[in-house]
DNA sequence: GACTAGGAGCCAA
DNA sequence: TTGGCTCCTAGTC
């Protein structure tokens, strides 16, 4: 955040597309998480709205629309979107897009139109990319697939967690106890309602995005190529979403293959020789300790598992130790 | 104070 | 049995 064009004053209403993509890119989701008790001040990753636009519109009636238009070759709804509310947009695209950072160039009216269209184009593929890999880091982090249809019990019930925590919802897993995903899939809007009347709406919502994304993933009609940037961003399998249980080591080793997303924590510091370095031990240990369900994680507590696998030779102190610094025995 | 190293007990799969 | 979590002590930076 922090840009000039994302400033805002009034209240806070979480907007999906804008929340989540900006929490997994600026690595603060878990912080906001974490911090969810000390906020008077908006959380990272939420944009604010003027107050007078949020109380009498739903959610859901806001963003799922939006939704909606990026699967459709309509490029006129955030056109649209901007008569009724603010369009919910990540930052980043709004201040790469050249039609927004062009006003009072002075184009002729016809090129104007273009290059608005070619924009439009530009910043939907951005934001279907965004909310892709949104999913992905929430994946990972949950260690769910992410195609709800999928979904066992417990994950539904990380996923509800998880969305408690993102919106700063009341808690409602025990409403939507013992349900699987494909249960949660047959429910209506209504049925979620009737769940829970404060934020029913929301997380109906919330999975019509997953279910949407899972669609896009296998395409519903054969030959349709609108949805080629998104496919390419979809992550490959990995053991991140197999359900199957994950080591420390191949943990580690999809962060560190996820610079773009975990530069930030954990980073090589010689790919060919397996050398990796954790730049914030703290926020390492709490992706470990969501991923394995174990809130109390700490670094204390990872680097003694990973001093485990000293003895196992999976894992060891590079030939010149320094903090912080580990090596894979044998590196990818 | 943060990190490193390793022993030991416990638990779940 | 194995992998990992937890608690602990001791040493180093």
């Amino acid at each position: 955040m922090g840009s000039p064009g994302c400033d805002h004053v009034g209240s806070t209403v979480p907007l999906p597309l804008m929340s989540f993509s900006d929490y997994s890119h600026s690595g603060s989701a878990l912080r906001a998480w974490e911090e969810e008790e000390e906020d008077t001040k908006p959380p990272r990753g939420l944009i604010s709205v003027p107050k007078h636009t949020a109380p009498e519109r739903s959610l859901q009636g806001v963003f799922l629309p939006c939704f909606d238009m990026l699967l459709t070759e309509n490029s006129s709804w955030l056109l649209k979107k901007s008569d009724a509310a603010p369009p919910v947009l990540p930052c980043k695209a709004l201040e790469q897009c050249p039609v927004i950072n062009s006003q009072g160039l002075g184009l002729p009216s016809g090129l104007e139109g273009q290059v608005e269209e070619r924009c439009l184009e530009q910043v939907q593929s951005m934001v279907l990319g965004e909310v892709l890999k949104d999913i992905e880091t929430a994946c990972i982090l949950l260690n769910i697939t992410p195609d709800p249809m999928e979904w066992n019990c417990g994950n539904v019930q990380k996923w509800l967690l998880w969305t408690e925590h993102l919106y700063r919802l009341p808690q409602v897993g025990k409403v939507f106890q013992e349900l699987s995903g494909k249960d949660l899939c047959s429910m209506t809007e209504e049925d979620f309602r009737q769940r829970s009347m404060q934020c029913g709406d929301l997380l109906y919502a919330h999975l019509d995005i997953w279910r949407s994304a899972a669609c896009i993933k296998e395409p519903c009609t054969p030959g349709d190529n609108r949805l080629h940037s998104a496919e390419e961003s979809w992550p490959k399998a990995d053991s991140s979403c197999s359900g199957q249980p994950i080591h420390l080591w191949q943990f580690l080793r999809e962060l560190l293959l996820k610079p773009h997303n975990y530069g930030h924590c954990i980073r090589w510091l010689n790919k060919e020789k397996g050398i990796f370095k954790i730049e914030d031990s703290a926020y390492v240990s709490r992706l470990w300790g969501i991923r394995k369900n174990r809130p109390a994680m700490n670094y204390d507590k990872l680097s003694r598992s990973i001093r485990q696998y000293y003895k196992k030779g999976i894992i060891r102190k590079p030939d010149v130790s320094q903090r912080l610094v580990y090596q894979f025995v044998h590196p990818v």
